[in-house]
DNA sequence: TATTGTTATACTCTATAACTATA
DNA sequence: TATAGTTATAGAGTATAACAATA
């Protein structure tokens, strides 16, 4: 358990940082796909769309989905497809366009993610408990400079994200 | 790309600081991957394989790879032979005990990782340079403190862990 | 022609469990 | 019997590219 080896070098303060992120990060994932595994039956995938329709009541397109998700086409329509079968979401015709889905969640759907979403943030405030409500916020801001830093670094230009 | 959707609830900011350490550790990686791949022709885990040898010149058994790096056996089984295969890496055996590998870095490997490393660091210190070298402290401080934390909770007692 | 979404396919990463060979 | 490592297999998770329907 120390994925934090690969450290050496001119900047070692900033691959040390990198690795803990890494590694912290790996650990708490780790912990939340078992635990949605095991209680839900479900995935982190499954799971992350459904919570972005959750805040969208009347449903999300399917490019908005990849968009947001941060995947390829192809993958939300799979997972769009299961949680269709399983009856959580549901595909709705847009009137002018054709070619275009809104996806939303069913009324199961709301309720079955009403039940994870209270489960995983419990999974999460356990996990960060360490930490002071004063350091949550601390390591938010940081973290956020980051995020903003890569994003432009990557190109990825997204006004309209929100957190 | 926002992730950062699942947050709503009773503890909002324990959440919301989850899912901006999974945005930004996702946006990293997946950068670090992209290049790895592009530049090494290789990938995160055997990266992170060689990075663990290169720490002991001696090599490492398989058992304590497949511990350091956080999978199981088989796993390491296949990217060790990967590596073997392209010359890499080398399975010395043991005497005393003729179940046991040493695995370590050939002088290639040596080579082919002072590169990737070397490569590899300046990619992260690009994507952490929007901190300043008190915040990196910073934020080292408090994700050790999640850090032992979460393996505390997951019962993974490691005094030998570094950094 | 361009766009939306789907299908087909493949590869990486990981886990589990049965297995071989030593101890 | 127990341990070190391997093999076999399965399933996430993701990407690319060709495709159909519609604009």
């Amino acid at each position: 358990m120390d994925l934090e080896a690969r450290a050496h070098a001119e900047h070692p303060e900033a691959l040390r940082l990198w690795l803990r992120l890494l590694t912290c990060t790996q650990l708490i994932e780790r912990q939340l796909r078992a635990a949605l595994r095991e209680h839900f039956d479900t995935t982190l995938p499954r799971f992350d769309l459904m919570a972005q329709l959750e805040r969208v009541p009347e449903g999300l397109r399917m490019s908005e989905l990849s968009r947001r998700l941060m995947v390829t086409g192809g993958n939300v329509t799979g997972l769009t497809d299961q949680l269709v079968a399983e009856g959580l979401v549901e595909r709705i015709g847009v009137e002018g366009d054709r070619r275009v889905w809104r996806v939303r969640l069913t009324e199961a759907g709301q309720r079955a993610f009403a039940d994870m979403a209270h489960a995983h943030e419990q999974w999460v405030v356990q996990a960060l408990e360490a930490l002071t409500p004063r350091e949550v916020d601390t390591l938010h801001r940081l973290l956020g400079k980051v995020k903003t830093h890569v994003q432009t670094l990557q190109g990825v230009a997204t006004p309209e994200d929100i957190a």
